[in-house]
DNA sequence: CAAGTCACTAAGCGCTTGCTTAGCATGCCA
DNA sequence: TGGCATGCTAAGCAAGCGCTTAGTGACTTG
């Protein structure tokens, strides 16, 4: 298997990346992670930022389609947004080294690679702006400043690859659920 | 004024780190932004990881003090709660790039300083969590995993630093009240 | 079975890194 | 007036950096 080698240095960089950011990461240390030789890392990627965009590209989609995902999954836009939630954060615990890496190294892209990354953090963003404003439509959501909200939704599950720990207070899936109820008590009518 | 030229070489240090993160800096790069030669940087810190914990100490000072200063405010737990998310989303967003350094850089600090800061990070969290305790028992605020949501509610201010950027399209003012108002409706007894 | 491809390594090139050294101008106190 | 602390710089050292080169053994193909 030739993917074997591969995988093994992309998740050698994702923890590396991870533990000490793009910066200040050594080639020679996700060489070593992954059991290879330095000249290794670069019979797979041409550099060291393409490695970082190889992660951050596939890290986005995944979590672009863990969003579409439970949105698309029918119900009320309540239900949806809840959904989203849920599984956004869950997928972010599960994955929180590689959601360090796709939150904080952005800046560390070259313009080009920024660019396409930052088309998906804009689809990330509308996906949950269209639930919204579908459960205002519906009046069952009470939201003045959409932008602001959604942001504020998604950062509830951004924010915890700062600091989760896998075997830490919380499973990923408790969190899922926490955020997910969160979320729908701060967008429910106040009236209601 | 010998501060005069601390204080340069620290600001400088804050837009480096925040743009680059402490691994991507150079020290040259810090010096060349306070206008001084590459040397001046160690008159003034004996190290590079110094000038970070400098700036990390400081900046979770504030952080504390803005948390601690909100909270004693009085008024009932749910107004407590309000004006801290208020003035802590506010700081973040006045103070982003500082806010930037100070919750993504924790991992760049020595064992020692770690352990500084990380005391001054649990007291901001006891904060918040003393707050809905208060207004749990008071029957103002319904919160079941009192850890979580106080970590929840933090991450709103928290995750500005990733993105927000003065002269974007809200003011540090308006994302205070918007968080504040959103924290609170998380927070209120949903049969209300 | 020769020729070529593939995944990989040992060695190292040129440059940059964090930090040090030696020295210089300024200001202050005896 | 002399001695010494302070705040700074020019130059540079050893180590480490991203990346390249030349080559090796295992496998594939005509």
């Amino acid at each position: 298997m030739t993917t074997t080698a591969r995988d093994r240095l992309l998740d050698a960089a994702v923890e590396a990346f991870a533990e000490h950011g793009f910066g200040g990461t050594t080639t020679r240390d996700i060489a070593a992670r992954a059991r290879m030789s330095p000249a290794a890392v670069y019979v797979h990627h041409a550099t060291k930022e393409e490695l970082l965009f190889a992660i951050s590209l596939r890290g986005h989609q995944e979590a672009l389609d863990v969003l579409a995902n439970a949105s698309s999954g029918g119900g009320s836009p309540v239900e949806q947004v809840a959904s989203m939630v849920r599984a956004f954060s869950e997928w972010h615990a599960r994955n929180s080294r590689i959601g360090r890496v796709v939150q904080y190294e952005f800046g560390a892209l070259s313009p080009d690679h920024r660019a396409v990354i930052a088309d998906l953090r804009r689809r990330m963003e509308h996906h949950m702006r269209d639930a919204l404003v579908a459960g205002v439509d519906e009046g069952v959501l009470e939201v003045t400043d959409v932008r602001g909200t959604a942001r504020a939704v998604l950062s509830l599950s951004v924010d915890l690859v700062r600091w989760f720990e896998a075997g830490g207070a919380h499973t990923a899936a408790e969190l899922g659920r926490l955020h997910a109820d969160l979320a729908v008590r701060m967008l429910r009518p106040s009236g209601a």
